[in-house]
DNA sequence: AAACCCGATGCACAAACGTGCAAGGAGACC
DNA sequence: GGTCTCCTTGCACGTTTGTGCATCGGGTTT
């Protein structure tokens, strides 16, 4: 209307914000909010998703305080990282159990997020799963910052890594650091060299002050093996390498054993993610798994001492207590 | 099941607990949950409904930090109170206008409420709505004090005040003081004689070391006259000597004009409710207002510096700041 | 043992809701 | 001016959700 007073924000934003409180918080009916809002029941439907959406609203579900979660509690007493446990039926498929960690994990990433400050981001089928379920929480001056290459013998990776770092990016409103270099070298005195890269060894050095990371975890010889496994990074020889090291997963192309140990594992001198010593340099590292068959790959994570924030299915839960 | 592993809640708040994460944090439907739960669709929407209600779901409206809502700020600006406005349309009955301010009132007081403090209570028709949409919020040692009392010369009104206290004393697991003395005395002297009374003046001395107080404003002469001047708590005589000394309104009984002032207001010294320098030393004082019925009444309370937190419905806030 | 009360359950129906779709509008580009 | 694209809107439909009602089981009173 007037154009002296300045909207500071879009009206599509106000009326979401209007209807959100009078859905939420005074229970109206989408259909009564239409009418005082002047418009149709479904608009009112599409705002209230963009409200949730852009995270105007903030919805919260907290066991009562004198009794936090069983499995949660005994999990920081057994470990010492913080759970949380997300419920899924025990008899769900990995696909959809994978999904419905993702989600709940971005949600709670969201809880961690925050102005100024740089996020390190994995890449792998958790992370794109993750990354799809992001709530928009505007910030100022954060950056994401890629953990390790993406770029394979048969592609350069950059649209798929990038796609997931995009949508963090957009949904935290942050800057963010590509890592064009391929996941695992063929030579280690070319990564020796490309880290000597101006351009390259910027970012490498983003990565040891990062504020927090998120990751999955790679599991190269379960039942469903993962992204990095099965997309042309390794070959046979390699294959072969990390079975007789006894190597049981991987952060971001970075291997370990089953008791946290990664001394003497040759590939992890050709891969592009930070060492394990510099990732336990950051002080919140989020861990994402789900499904049973990464049982032993997120224990050698817990071993190494890898992980702060564990975001798991209920029923990973229990088999790491009960292991 | 197995006796040995203690149920530290009731199932029925577990399968709650679970229900509300998978159907706000997951976003399943209902249908799907009632599978996972091995019960009914209905069942789960009550249980759904019993999570809300106790404040085991908590949903949160946040304008983006940059952009606090314009209301809210021109009030803070303009009479240093912290506002919240409560979005209702201008055609909106004076009846549906109060509940809806209630409604949201009772969630917002959710927010102040906490373990160990004393919360002091009015009654009147703004108390009695709030007191029935509060949401459950387990404390500790939280106490709730009755700011008034509310016999007159036809019922001793502890049925209706004490249906108020105890809603806010469950919802919030506190003790219950209630103050068992008539509104407004007759004779000053008896006032002064039960103030002496131990078991009256230890809920007097309460009252002055209150951490915060809920209240409505009483307004005496407004288009919809308030619960205390329609229930015969006082006379005629004392309604020509309110006219006669300027008065706009009440808090708990004690009667101020529309510049703020209260001095040489002869019923007051014969109420029962906290002298208006009393309730000024309170940290927090809460007001809840709604309908222009109620604009001087609002605008005195302003001026005698008697409200830190408003919640006020739009149409009034917008006409306090025109005025 | 009968009678009673109370909370929990599922059913069935109406109300409320999400979403694919086609129509309308506002630029951007030719 | 045309037309192409992209976003928004309301409708219509199928799905999802709230709730009155009848039922049932367990505990208490008579």
């Amino acid at each position: 209307m007037s154009p002296f007073k300045a909207a500071q924000l879009s009206p599509k934003t106000r009326d979401a914000l209007t209807a959100a409180q009078l859905y939420y918080l005074q229970d109206l009916t989408m259909d009564a909010i239409a009418h005082e809002l002047h418009t149709s029941r479904s608009s009112v439907s599409r705002l209230l998703g963009h409200a949730r959406e852009t995270g105007l609203v903030e919805i919260q579900v907290r066991s009562p305080l004198d009794m936090p979660r069983q499995l949660e509690g005994d999990i920081r007493a057994t470990f010492g990282v913080t759970a949380h446990v997300v419920p899924v039926p025990d008899q769900t498929s990995d696909v959809e159990r994978l999904d419905r960690v993702a989600l709940s994990a971005a949600r709670i990433l969201g809880g961690f997020v925050d102005s100024n400050m740089s996020l390190g981001v994995a890449w792998g089928s958790t992370m794109s799963a993750l990354s799809r379920h992001l709530l928009a929480k505007p910030t100022h001056n954060a950056t994401i910052v890629q953990l390790n290459g993406a770029a394979n013998p048969r592609t350069t990776g950059i649209l798929y890594a990038s796609e997931i770092l995009q949508r963090f990016g957009s949904a935290y409103g942050a800057n963010v650091q590509q890592f064009p270099v391929p996941a695992v070298f063929d030579d280690p005195a070319t990564k020796a060299a490309l880290w000597r890269e101006r351009s390259i060894s910027r970012v490498v050095e983003m990565q040891k002050t990062l504020d927090a990371i998120v990751f999955g975890l790679g599991s190269p010889f379960a039942g469903v093996p993962s992204h990095v496994y099965i997309g042309g990074y390794l070959d046979d020889n390699d294959f072969a390498q990390l079975r007789a090291t006894g190597v049981v997963g991987d952060i971001a192309t970075v291997f370990y054993r089953e008791d946290g140990s990664s001394d003497g594992i040759p590939l992890n001198d050709r891969s592009s993610g930070p060492s394990l010593d510099v990732l336990r340099g950051i002080a919140r590292r989020v861990c994402v798994v789900s499904g049973e068959s990464k049982l032993q790959t997120l224990r050698g994570a817990l071993a190494a001492g890898l992980v702060t924030d564990l975001i798991v299915d209920s029923g990973t839960a229990r088999q790491i207590l009960a292991g």
